[in-house]
DNA sequence: CCCGGAAGCG
DNA sequence: CGCTTCCGGG
């Protein structure tokens, strides 16, 4: 005997039998296979540091890199160790963590990551601007690796409400519908000023027992795997990685630096 | 430790 | 393009 609207709420979308606290947390993060295709295997690009330090982190790897802080942030404990793993992956052998950390700055432009200030070693993701899959069922989807599952630190935010949906420890309630989607947004968009600074997700209408893959597909443009599709005119990973990180040179020689409010709660602010 | 410019590589 | 390498400076 079980809560009405507790279990198999979701059995259309891909999830059959989870309460709704673990499909809460059963939220993944995956990463599209050329990431972890060997480097000279064709069609296949270089696994990115950030896949790697979110890989890590979601092992749990012991010593060399871990959660800590706020949401995001991740301390490294053991910076040498880390390099040394990053070069094994990268076939840099002469990698520490003067050169690692230099990578980890050109991060800050692109706005993957940010430091905290005062804290050594310390560093914070800017989760707006990943790719996130909240795919609840269990095996990953054909295409990709999982590489880590579980409960996440992640500052899952929905778009218009700003609110934590989950987050590690203290797991904040969460409606029983589709929590959000991979959001890549396409090249024309409509309304740029209103976008800008948003979150990559789309926060579902409300529909019980929607169907995902339905939603996806017609609001976001991408397959039923979660990633976008490679559609022949510019809408492969490249133009993805571009529209999300790339691009953002920001000089500001007009102090015209102020960002749309719901980036800077997470971004700039402590 | 942390920062970014500069150059170079695949 | 995403680092890697190197480095002067704080």
């Amino acid at each position: 005997m079980t809560r009405d609207g507790e279990r198999r709420v979701m059995e259309r979308g891909g999830v059959v039998g989870l309460t709704r606290c673990e499909r809460m947390i059963r939220l993944t993060v995956l990463f599209p296979d050329w990431a972890y295709k060997p480097a000279w295997s064709p069609g296949s690009r270089q696994v990115q540091l950030w896949h790697f330090l979110l890989e890590l982190l979601g092992r749990g790897e012991g010593g060399a890199i871990g959660w800590g802080g706020e949401w995001g942030e991740f301390v490294i404990r053991d910076p040498e160790r880390l390099a040394r793993l990053w070069g094994e992956r990268k076939g840099k052998p002469h990698m520490n963590y003067d050169k690692l950390s230099r990578a980890l700055r050109y991060y800050y432009n692109k706005r993957i990551l940010h430091k905290t200030k005062g804290k050594r070693f310390t560093y914070k993701f800017n989760f707006s601007k990943l790719i996130l899959v909240n795919y609840p069922g269990h095996p990953a989807a054909p295409g990709h690796q999982l590489v880590q599952s579980g409960p996440l630190p992640f500052p899952l935010l929905p778009a218009e409400s700003g609110l934590p949906l989950c987050g590690g420890a203290a797991v904040q309630p969460v409606p029983s519908y589709p929590l959000l989607l991979p959001c890549c947004l396409p090249k024309p968009v409509p309304t740029p000023r209103a976008l800008h600074g948003h979150f990559p997700f789309i926060s579902t209408p409300g529909r019980p027992g929607a169907n995902l893959r339905e939603l996806r597909e017609s609001a976001l443009h991408v397959s039923a795997n979660g990633w976008p599709h490679k559609s022949p005119v510019g809408w492969d990973l490249n133009h993805i990685s571009r529209s999300l990180f790339g691009g953002v040179k920001q000089t500001e020689s007009q102090g015209e630096e102020r960002r749309a409010g719901s980036d800077a709660q997470m971004g700039e602010r402590e």
